[in-house]
DNA sequence: CTAGATGTTAAGGT
DNA sequence: CACCTTAACATCTA
């Protein structure tokens, strides 16, 4: 799940539930979550503090504590977070539990174990660290053509290039190019000033309405391809079927019909 | 049993 | 040098 529209939801997850509420305990289930700290480290950097807000950038998320540092949350592929107030409501694959002094659980779960957590000083150093490009709903749209319109590459690989744009997957992007009529293997460089617009415009609207409808597919507009990328799925805007090829190393689907533009 | 699944990164190649 | 592509990571499911 974890694309921009999918940690935005969580940020406001736990903004709702989660905020100023005594961390009483704190409990690495995992090590290999870890990014750069050692659990007790962790444990104790949180045990006793409270979050008192929270940041996203791209897919990853920033809870602030009383200490004045960061706990910085990356989702991996499988990664979620849970608020809870009985245990056995507890996630099969929690790596991270936390208990709040009201007795309610927080759970960062993730199966596949390519989800990070963190406690850092300086969010922006940490940003620049990690060479993020700016978040896709931040950036203006004057740097994002200048970014992306030198690029080679194929439009898919670069609109997921966390370094250019950061908060585009793999999911979000054939969305992106489906709504734009641009077939994914096109090459960024041969596109014109208007389909940069488009591209752009259609990025931010995409991610409005995900993150308006809470990331439930179900909600999402009749239009989109997203609920379709399945074997067999047809094309929202012609019943033809869609087409599946390999980006980037993703799966990648599209309409031939309407992202012809090559 | 094998292939593939929303992400990032290191290592290799242009 | 800047950019591009691929494999690997760990686990589970179809």
């Amino acid at each position: 799940m974890p694309e921009l529209p999918d940690v935005e939801t969580f940020k406001r997850y736990i903004d709702s539930t989660s905020l100023h509420k005594t961390i009483e305990k704190a409990q690495v289930m995992n090590k290999k979550i870890l990014e750069e700290i050692s659990k007790n480290n962790l444990e104790q950097g949180l045990q006793g503090t409270r979050f008192v807000e929270s940041d996203r950038h791209g897919k990853y998320l920033f809870l602030k504590t009383t200490e004045n540092q960061w706990m910085v949350v990356h989702f991996g592929m499988t990664g979620f977070v849970k608020y809870f107030k009985d245990e056995s409501d507890k996630p099969n694959h929690t790596r991270l539990l936390l208990r709040f002094d009201n007795n309610y659980f927080f759970s960062f779960a993730c199966q596949r174990m390519l989800g990070k957590i963190g406690l850092i000083q300086n969010k922006e150093d940490y940003i620049e660290k990690k060479g993020m490009g700016a978040d896709a709903l931040e950036v203006s749209y004057d740097l994002f053509e200048e970014k992306l319109k030198k690029r080679r590459g194929m439009a898919k690989s670069a609109l997921m290039n966390q370094s250019i744009i950061s908060g585009i997957g793999n999911i979000y992007a054939d969305e992106i190019l489906f709504q734009s009529g641009i077939h994914p293997k096109t090459k960024m460089n041969q596109l014109t000033e208007n389909d940069f617009q488009t591209m752009y415009q259609k990025m931010q609207e995409i991610f409005d309405i995900a993150i308006k409808a809470k990331v439930d597919t179900d909600e999402f507009p009749e239009t989109y391809i997203i609920p379709n990328r399945t074997k067999d799925g047809l094309c929202p805007k012609g019943d033809k079927k869609l087409k599946k090829t390999k980006v980037n190393g993703r799966t990648t689907y599209f309409c031939p019909v309407h992202q012809d533009k090559k």
